[in-house]
DNA sequence: TCAAAAGTGTTGTGTGTACACCCATGT
DNA sequence: ACATGGGTGTACACACAACACTTTTGA
């Protein structure tokens, strides 16, 4: 049982109770903050003012507070960009290559968030020029290894749109069925059959019309429904992969 | 844009290039490892020797090196505990709570490996009697958030079970397919049928036939296979989701 | 009256599920 | 000869995919 011996296990630490002897990385917590406008799929980026990567976009993100829960640095760092907070929320993957950050060793939690289109104008694009929505097919050369942050985190929603039912999240309380196909539309890329995807989210049970219509242009007005599922703030431990019901 | 005064936003530290200025959590990697054995599912354990939770069992993990990749860190440990490597192993989730370790703030980075039960008896079970496998339905109170880290890689599993290829990893290079269809059950809990299982199974075309048969036992010798798909060790990035054939 | 999106059903195809008996071997 | 697990096929139910026309509105 070779031991490197620049680190130590944690079984025998816990002999020395000696856990501060060992250089300790910086944590951060990044955000992916997803959006959907203008039938796009959008990511907000924030522009770096300074080395390393001075002008370059980057995933907005910050230091986790030495006493500040992972996800409660995440929230915050949601609310610090766009003022929002009771979004969805969901751990991504934690990254920790040595040398992603040039400073020093940085190891970052990434998180993605869902906002729903109708908040959306609440902050960040009031926010000077330096923080943007970027629509997923022109996103430009990120800092650090956002690049592959963002492509992972683009995985894992069009993965999870299908046995979940996260789709909600990016829709206003009230919607039409064609936005809510237009949200499946987006993210999986291919268009779908409109009478069969009526046909289905109908007898899944999910979505409660309204006694609403909305009229938009010259057309036939649309019926309006919501979400009939657990309300749109999650509780911690929820983020634990429950699969739902298949769309 | 509150900004909480402890903590500074990764766009501002990028002006000051200050990022040493505020205390630091440790971080581990901590791995649970599953393998079947006398067809059930396995854990390996550690017994803590100190203070906290002395004497209770925890998941066994240690320090993430200032210079080690994350994955390596897991490996690493894998290697300590078990004696092996190349084993598929995986980032399951990020688990920092403020007061999950009594002593300071420990964020620990948890994967989860999946060995298959013939190199099973290379290390672990020589070392002590502090470490031993547990069957998951007498799993002990564990230390720490131990038993919430366990359930989620159990959760984990079980999902992945059935749309990718991880079952494979928790057999031998040759197996019969009711050696298969046992891990099937024992993760999911539940008996499936032999003749659909058989059919589905050979129509993926995910396994080959060898010309070898297994002979146990006062009955007719059974057809062993070997799996086709990609090699037992996966690449780092390859922890990237990925929908394999369901089975 | 025309343009534009909303709304609505049926049929074929493929996939999952339920189910029972013969085979090869060791004792 | 018998006990034990290995091995095989068919029929039914259900889910998914393909497909076109009528309705309601504003201009």
């Amino acid at each position: 049982m070779a031991k490197d011996n620049t680190v130590q296990s944690y079984a025998e630490s816990a002999k020395t109770y000696d856990l501060a002897k060992y250089a300790k990385p910086s944590v951060t917590a990044d955000i992916i903050i997803f959006t959907i406008k203008r039938s796009e799929l959008k990511v907000l980026l924030i522009k770096r003012k300074a080395w390393p990567f001075k002008n370059l976009w980057a995933i907005p993100g910050g230091f986790v507070g030495i006493n500040e829960p992972l996800d409660e640095a995440a929230e915050r760092e949601l609310m610090e960009e766009t003022g929002l907070k009771d979004v969805y929320l969901e751990q991504l993957y934690t990254f920790g290559e040595p040398k992603r950050d040039p400073r020093t060793r940085v190891i970052t939690v990434a998180y993605y968030a869902l906002i729903s289109s109708d908040n959306m104008r609440l902050k960040a694009t009031t926010d000077a020029s330096d923080v943007r929505w970027f629509s997923i097919d022109e996103i430009p050369k990120l800092a650090f290894d956002h690049n592959q942050i963002l492509d992972y985190a683009l995985q894992r929603i069009r993965n999870k749109i299908e046995y979940t039912d996260i789709a909600f999240q990016l829709l206003p309380e009230k919607f039409t069925l064609t936005e809510l196909q237009g949200v499946y539309e987006v993210i999986l890329g291919k268009k779908l059959d409109k009478r069969n995807f009526r046909k289905k989210v109908k007898e899944i049970g999910i979505i409660m019309p309204l006694h609403e219509t909305k009229m938009e242009g010259a057309h036939r007005p649309a019926q309006l429904f919501s979400f009939k599922g657990s309300s749109r703030n999650r509780k911690k431990d929820e983020n634990i992969l429950k699969p739902a019901k298949k769309i």
